[in-house]
DNA sequence: GTCTTTCGTTACGAAACGTCACGTTTGTTC
DNA sequence: GAACAAACGTGACGTTTCGTAACGAAAGAC
């Protein structure tokens, strides 16, 4: 038969091909939406957007929330990617580079679509609570993964010089372990510790940012404290040597 | 009149002390709502727990944005409390602990309410555009202040030592002065660069542990995570001194 | 004791979600 | 090429929730 022969080489067939097309509309006009009408976007809307009617929409999304779902496993995907895309640009022996290119690649995804950060990081949604977690769930810790892949890579240049904080808790030494694809290479704890400061930091910074509790501080400050930011972790990591100190008393 | 002398003496009716217990029970409902049923909190439902139907409500709160404004701002202002108890309860001269103690002070404000934490730093609610931010928006702000304030106080004890980074931008260097109340007492650039730091820092590990992106994790691990975040906060603020550092080549 | 203000309820309209039954288009099969 | 099947899209509908309006009841004011 010739539809299994297409299922076997995987061939999408022409139906398939414009239901991907119309799939792919309704997510760029969802996420469109999203932007202009803020975190309320109707379903009505995104229809008539599309030169179509509400219920039409339901072949392709049985919810609202599975909609809001696959918008959030394309924005991590990207997020994902858009990491990736930054730290390869870097040199495999310029830790300080990386963690610059990571900072401000997280932040620079942040500021570019702060609606689709909201999407992905701001608190779980109306009537979203058990859903997401098994569709949206693993695509979140992609971007984890993106990073802790690509540190790998830099550590395996042998360039990661030892984080301030060398000591780690006992039970975070076994996790940092299991917690790791069962590589061989594994990202060593007390880096792996460093790693998640820096996320820490960087993503509370976006946050902060993004969410408008830095309002109170005008863009180039904003630009500066995050600079200072960036070499303070670029400390913290070990990618920069600590300051010759000398105007301490 | 009698109530012209109720106002100046600003001595509350019996109307009033009602009034302000419904909206006290209210606030306190719909807060209990919040944490059990997420974020998607019907009006029938808070007004059917308290014996009454959902028009009632409106006596009190003309919105469900405003009944929202009115837990944020409650919810920023008990943030403040606590994290002002905590400050005050350390030693005036103990740069490190104060540190100590608003890291944990924060992260445990996360952790005991979930659902608050979201409502006042989860993404700018549904519908939530313009109105919080006149609102709440102060309200938010104080959070800020109360770090600001307490950490001034251990300033002028001559308690702060020097930033790991003591160099600050142009712009910030100017903001830094003019963002603060007009008092003399001012906290200088770098200390007040640092405090941002660490609120980001802070403030990032609580929103990726509230709304869990750090799952993957145990909760023994992550306070163990946590702490050595602290004494990296302590290191980074200058509360401590930088490790004698023997294991670097 | 009346008179006003506030409070609460029942009834109602508007908006959005999601469903259902019904044409219409598209692709498949003989 | 014609009958058939599947997917698609539309209009009409039921449901839920928000918020409003008109009305009755209880309180405080004079």
């Amino acid at each position: 038969m010739r539809s299994t022969a297409a299922e076997l080489e995987k061939v999408p067939s022409r139906r398939e091909r414009v239901r991907a097309a119309t799939i792919k509309e309704i997510k760029a006009t969802a996420m469109r939406m999203l932007r202009e009408h803020g975190a309320d976007l109707r379903f009505a809307d995104i229809a008539r957007e599309m030169g179509m009617t509400a219920p039409a929409l339901y072949r392709y999304y049985a919810d609202r929330d599975q909609l809001l779902s696959a918008l959030m496993v394309d924005g991590f995907a990207e997020m994902s990617t858009q990491l990736t895309a930054a730290l390869e640009a870097t040199e495999p022996d310029d830790l300080a580079g990386w963690i610059r290119a990571a900072a401000v690649s997280y932040r620079n995804f942040a500021k570019a679509d702060p609606a689709r950060f909201s999407l992905l990081f701001g608190l779980p949604n109306p009537g979203f609570g058990q859903h997401n977690q098994h569709t949206s769930g693993p695509a979140a810790g992609a971007t984890m993964a993106t990073l802790e892949q690509s540190l790998r890579a830099v550590i395996d240049k042998g360039q990661l010089a030892h984080p301030l904080i060398r000591h780690v808790g006992p039970q975070w030494a076994t996790e940092a372990g299991t917690a790791q694809a069962a590589d061989g290479a594994r990202i060593p704890a007390d880096a792996y510790q460093a790693l998640l400061h820096f996320l820490a930091a960087v993503h509370g910074f976006a946050c902060l940012e993004t969410f408008d509790h830095l309002h109170w501080i005008s863009d180039q400050a904003r630009d500066e404290l995050f600079e200072a930011q960036i070499e303070l972790l670029q400390l913290t990591t070990g990618a920069l040597p600590p300051p010759s100190d000398p105007g301490r008393p």
